[in-house]
DNA sequence: CTAGGGTTAG
């Protein structure tokens, strides 16, 4: 909505001139005085409500505006109900009326009512219509029926990109990376969006390189990166660790003097910070801090990351000083960073003042946070507790860092209890099979070792090799586990063995 | 006559 005839104060003033005058029986007039009111105040969806209700005639913009400020309020239940009344009055759908309720139907998964939309659609020729089309195969790619979707697609004899593109980032998020690349390489036409679709899709699917080689091949088509791709892009970079790459990033952000959003800003801290250039994170932070709590929730959480808990919660300070309302992430980063800082005391502190000072309720990843911090510092039965003490079902991850409390701190009969039961959550992952073993190991109990290990063996859960990457000078390393296969493989393991000795004559333990 | 789409959020 961007703005209306008659605005701010003068609006009450218009309306009840329009009354007077009986100029409000005219639809124009009082579709204006509708959408001003919404503009006004977005969220005055039920006084426009009522607002249409008193109109004589109504038409299908005023249905439609309600509609918008439905979808606004995050309120797509309210859109059918809307439309059977539309339907029953006098008002005819349009062609603004199919994209607004295909939306709304998509949120709530009303699959039978978009069908009849699809319908109707056909019926009133409306199906080359660019937007309504996009917006109808999104709606059947978004309750995962492809088939239909492909249908809808057949129906019109050139889809427009952004039909191309609902359908290629649905196989994206269903994890069809194959079905989406090929739809990709198929498409007539791209533009930023399609390329956005597509890295972003690979992003999430855990493949950071293919999504790194096509964003080679976007630039090399003069295609020019928006910044949702750099969003993407960043998010890639910070995974693989590729610093070299994640500042030619920065650095075209800034030849391009594109504007930086909060959003970006906290990709690029991210990536600094994954990349392990903390310096030019907090350089970045201090130069370009705002009010976003994202912002202040990259920085805060990346300190902790690096191990430096104090400049964490001092960062926490600085932000409540700013009058930055925290958010649930903000604490997950504080106490991961008392954590990482073994900062028992202050982890605690924390953890009470999240419901009482901030009035945000602690869900699984704050316990998860929590037990990780009292397990990692010994404190094995005050993390039962806290487990205990949760409202809701503990998690995987939380059962994971009480049993590696327990393997540290020599737990093993709690330790054994919580091996079985991750195992029995998760029984297809390798990794759980191979702590129980290595616990009974341990405990030197090599007959229950072996017996972990045949179990696996027997359900047929493989092991794949751990892998990581490191990048140096701007080339990226791969390394599996027991791979010495890297050419400098000698230098490699020198420096290890000094770093460990180093390590072991400042009384380091491994 | 006014308004509606596909990507994104570490």
């Amino acid at each position: 909505m961007k703005r209306a005839i008659f605005s701010g104060s003068l609006r009450p003033l218009f309306h009840a001139r329009a009354i007077i005058s009986g100029e409000i029986h005219d639809p124009f007039v009082a579709g204006n005085i509708l959408e001003s009111l919404l503009c006004a105040d977005p969220s005055a969806h039920s006084q426009a409500r009522v607002l249409l209700s008193s109109f004589t005639r109504r038409s299908a913009f005023m249905y439609n505006t309600v509609l918008h400020a439905y979808l606004c309020n995050d309120l797509p239940a309210y859109a059918l109900p809307l439309f059977l009344e539309m339907l029953r009055h006098d008002s005819t759908p349009n062609k603004h009326t199919f994209p607004l309720l295909l939306k709304a139907f998509a949120h709530i998964r009303l699959l039978t009512s978009g069908s009849t939309l699809h319908s109707m659609i056909l019926k009133h020729g409306l199906i080359s219509d660019p937007f309504i089309h996009a917006s109808l195969i999104h709606f059947y790619v978004s309750l995962g029926f492809f088939g239909a979707a492909h249908c809808a697609m057949d129906e019109n004899p050139s889809p427009p990109v952004s039909a191309w593109t609902a359908l290629l980032s649905g196989y994206a998020k269903s994890g069809d990376l194959i079905a989406a690349r090929k739809l990709f390489d198929e498409m007539p036409e791209k533009n930023s969006v399609s390329w956005s679709a597509m890295i972003s899709g690979c992003v999430q699917s855990q493949l950071p390189c293919e999504a790194l080689s096509l964003f080679q091949e976007m630039l090399a088509t003069k295609m020019a990166p928006s910044s949702s791709v750099i969003v993407s892009i960043l998010i890639a970079m910070a995974e693989l660790g590729a610093l070299q790459e994640g500042k030619w990033v920065h650095a075209l952000l800034e030849r391009n003097q594109m504007f930086l959003s909060s959003n970006l800003k906290t990709s690029l801290i991210h990536m600094y910070i994954k990349c392990g250039d903390l310096w030019s994170a907090k350089q970045m932070f201090e130069k370009l801090r705002d009010e976003s709590v994202d912002l202040w929730n990259a920085m805060i959480g990346g300190l902790g990351l690096h191990g430096r808990g104090r400049e964490a919660l001092q960062m926490f300070d600085e932000m409540i000083g700013e009058g930055i309302r925290p958010d649930d992430m903000t604490f997950v980063g504080l106490l991961s960073a008392c954590s990482h800082s073994g900062m028992v005391d202050e982890g605690q502190k924390c953890f009470k003042s999240m419901r009482i000072l901030y009035s945000i309720e602690p869900k699984v990843e704050h316990y998860s946070c929590m037990v990780d911090l009292l397990g990692k510092a010994g404190l094995v039965w005050e993390a039962v507790e806290t487990i205990k003490m949760m409202p809701m079902e503990p998690d995987e991850r939380i059962w994971g860092s009480l049993f590696g409390a327990c393997r540290v701190y020599g737990e093993m009969g709690l330790g054994e209890a919580v091996g079985k039961k991750l195992v029995s959550m998760e029984p297809n992952e390798p990794g759980l099979y191979v702590l129980l073993a290595n616990l009974y190991a341990l405990a030197g109990r090599w007959q229950d070792a072996v017996g972990v290990r045949k179990m696996m063996k027997s359900r047929g859960v493989g092991l794949e090799p751990g892998c990581s990457l490191i990048e140096v000078d701007g080339v990226v390393h791969e390394f599996l586990v027991a791979d010495r296969a890297h050419l400098w493989v000698g230098d490699i393991f020198d420096k290890l063995s000094e770093m460990a000795r180093v390590l072991r004559a400042e009384g380091c333990v491994a």
